[in-house]
DNA sequence: GATCCGTGGCG
DNA sequence: TCGCCAAGGAT
């Protein structure tokens, strides 16, 4: 078990959380829902971003069983730009799971949540501890970088000694009153002042208690980890026009993009043809747009087509293919990227929505 | 268990 | 410009 920190360091950042936590939507409610959702949208994501699309979504799906209603087509346009599209899609069979399995009512245990889809070993105790007041411990970017810091611990990100350590120091620390304040107290500590680059310790309120200070060693912790570099990918889309509307395929409900609309794409210029079912050839490039993801380096291609007289049954990585009035591309689900390529694509699209 | 999965902000 | 990063989970 890890070391009880010092019996003082708890009331002291709870006094500051009550003080100077930002005032967030969800922050104002204790209904598990409204927490459980932006707890999935926080995910990878700064607040600045979430806020937001927290905010449309919630007021279009007020509660588990409305978005468990929803097609998920529905829930993949309120998501559209917001990125990691899988956690939308659990997010959806989870709502479905809740009214099906649990009648409706999120189970009030980390162990329990933990069983739905997209409930990791974080989420199940951030939405056990801050809706359901359970002493369950949690562990996210925030509180590893602020725990190596207090507690001087050792080791990169991602090594796995010391994340099991982080854990059981979370666990030690949680036990007591407002174990749900307390996690997020000490997560809001890691995000307006215990930051990575250039720590406030001037303005922390438990500073005393850091062993990363007495030391001196606040900016050495916690080490920077290395990342691969992205690798290349480049597709080839076909842009089809016909009476307004815009040829798009649907993706499968995995993968990179999956489940978004987009225009068809294929890695193999040759192979974009039959994609449309057509045997014309696509004419001279429209222009290139490129991405960054956290892998990859995205390069979209735009290559006009003739439309097809029939469209095919829809092939891999495709569930659907359909045309798509320009009207709808403002709210379907599709990804940041192919909303830049479209802009290229559809020039006057773009302006005329400006 | 290593890899995959988006996006926008920032130094 | 560019690498790094942000309230992770699934496979």
């Amino acid at each position: 078990m890890a070391p009880a920190p010092s019996p003082r360091l708890r009331p002291a950042l709870l006094q500051w959380f009550d003080r100077h936590q930002r005032d967030l939507p969800w922050r104002r409610t204790s209904d598990p829902y409204a927490i459980w959702l932006s707890e999935i949208m926080l995910q990878q994501t700064q607040v600045s971003t979430v806020v937001p699309y927290w905010e449309r979504f919630f007021e279009r799906f007020p509660n588990v069983r409305a978005l468990a209603a929803a097609p998920l087509d529905d829930v993949l346009g309120l998501w559209r730009g917001l990125g990691y599209y899988s956690r939308a899609r659990l997010l959806h069979r989870a709502a479905q799971a809740v009214v099906s399995e649990h009648g409706g009512h999120f189970p009030p245990t980390a162990e329990e949540l933990r069983a739905l889809p997209g409930f990791g070993r974080y989420t199940a105790g951030a939405v056990a501890s801050i809706a359901f007041e359970e002493e369950a411990p949690l562990v996210d970017g925030n509180v590893a970088r602020v725990f190596s810091r207090w507690f001087a611990i050792e080791g990169p990100p991602g090594d796995k000694a010391r994340e099991e350590l982080l854990w059981r120091y979370a666990e030690a620390c949680v036990k007591g009153e407002r174990p749900g304040d307390w996690n997020q107290a000490v997560m809001e500590l890691g995000a307006t002042v215990c930051v990575k680059h250039a720590p406030l310790c001037l303005l922390c309120p438990v500073s005393a208690h850091c062993q990363a200070r007495k030391e001196g060693r606040e900016h050495a912790l916690p080490p920077a980890r290395r990342r691969a570099a992205p690798k290349e990918m480049r597709l080839y889309c076909a842009v089809t026009q016909k009476n307004g509307a815009v040829l798009l395929g649907r993706r499968e409900n995995k993968g990179l993009f999956g489940g978004l609309w987009e225009l068809p794409s294929t890695p193999v210029l040759p192979e974009l043809s039959a994609l449309l079912g057509t045997t014309k050839k696509p004419g001279a490039s429209l222009g290139t747009v490129e991405r960054v993801l956290t892998h990859r380096k995205l390069t979209l291609e735009l290559y006009p087509l003739p439309a097809p007289k029939k469209l095919p049954r829809p092939s891999a990585p495709y569930a659907e293919l359909k045309w798509q009035n320009v009207e709808a591309l403002a709210t379907l689900g599709i990804s940041a990227a192919m909303q830049a390529a479209l802009k290229v694509a559809l020039p006057a699209h773009g302006k005329a929505r400006r």
